[in-house]
DNA sequence: ACCTGAACACCGTTCAAGT
DNA sequence: ACCTGAACACCGTTCAAGT
């Protein structure tokens, strides 16, 4: 019985049962051992949970396109997360800012960074750039954890209970009733991802021309 | 006893003794009444929750200044909900993307689509724009829930992480350890909100062109 | 209608005892 | 060194019984 073994248990009790089922109960049973037996290789529960979720954040090892300027490597990078994210909804239902110092956090920041410090930023800009955009896709994904946007039934009980609001206090949300109801959490995530990276594009030619270096590219 | 009271005892008990005191028994005892007594005014504590949540979230009262222009107002409300967030980090640890359609949550809905609608976005624009907002806000104080960036403690601490690193594989987190361990959460939420404002500002021009009508301003 | 008391099945964690 | 068995103090929830 070894750690390793303990976080794939783990890893897939989260996976295929959800958040509520990764008890240290369950994870004794799929391992064939006792709940104290555990706490040999894990000093609490809650340790056991930031080493699964920092293993489970490995997702940096696919490398976006070659020739790619540095905004379509962030949107891919970005996309990827969020789809990682997605598949994986326990990750993202337990992942706080503390595991950000594990390997595989820091591994992503280093990457990030490198994007936009070859993109123009200073390092303390490239840094809270990097950070902005996983704050982002972090919020994206946890704001529609328990929902499916995509799902017509939640679509139109969404329709249902906009129309249906008192159109004196809520106006545009009786008028717009429809195509609010539409909108999709991916067409909200592209959106804010565009806007962002426009935001940081402008950002990098900002600080280019005031430090009296020409644009990069033109 | 009534709902109210049970609400009231909750959000003292998240506040002051964090979301893990939160449990039936704690608020029974702070009502001096029996858990069992609660599940008259709730169904279970689920609902409780969602319920405490949505109240918590009634921050939409204060209204920004006037005079302002739609990106002030907005920076201005998103300051306002993120510091509402971290002042209750008990609120930010428990919102999940479920309660959206409370109350609460849609007063602040119809203020910021009313926001954007007014500055020169299509309804659905407007839509995924103020979401993106709200996912920005909670992704920032969320990823730093444990953490307090401003804690010279805690930046020394990271500080010796970056440098310590293998240089061969983390370069630029030794290279810039001090700045990046310099720099705060306000920082990123500061940079990253007005990156998505100047991305908006963008779209909102561009939508403005082509829909053959002239910029609004100049 | 509302509340109590007692029970239920669960949780994380500890620790003496075994090998 | 590692694992077991049994216990501990906690959870949320239910339900017959009281008023």
């Amino acid at each position: 019985m070894t750690l390793e073994a303990i976080l794939d248990a783990a890893m897939t009790l989260l996976d295929t049962q959800g958040a509520a089922a990764l008890t240290t109960r369950n994870i004794a049973v799929a391992l064939g051992c006792t709940q104290a037996s555990l706490y040999r290789h894990v000093r609490n529960r809650e340790e056991l949970v930031t080493l699964l979720i920092d293993r489970a954040l490995s997702v940096a090892s696919s490398a976006p396109p070659d020739g790619a300027d540095w905004a379509e490597k962030a949107a891919w990078s970005s996309r990827l997360f969020r789809e990682h994210l997605l598949r994986h909804p326990g990750v993202a239902s337990l992942l706080r800012g503390t595991e950000r110092l594990g390997p595989n956090s820091l591994a992503g920041m280093q990457y990030s960074l490198e994007l936009f410090i070859t993109a123009g930023l200073s390092p303390r800009l490239a840094s809270a750039a990097a950070s902005s955009l996983a704050t982002f896709v972090l919020g994206s994904v946890r704001l529609n954890l328990g929902l499916d946007t995509s799902d017509p039934e939640e679509s139109r009980h969404r329709r249902l209970l906009f129309r249906s609001r008192d159109a004196a206090v809520f106006p545009l949300l009786v008028q717009y009733a429809d195509t609010l109801a539409e909108v999709t959490s991916d067409d909200e995530f592209e959106v804010g991802l565009n806007a962002l990276l426009t935001g940081f594009r402008i950002l990098i030619q900002d600080s280019n021309t005031t430090h009296g270096q020409g644009p990069s590219r033109g």
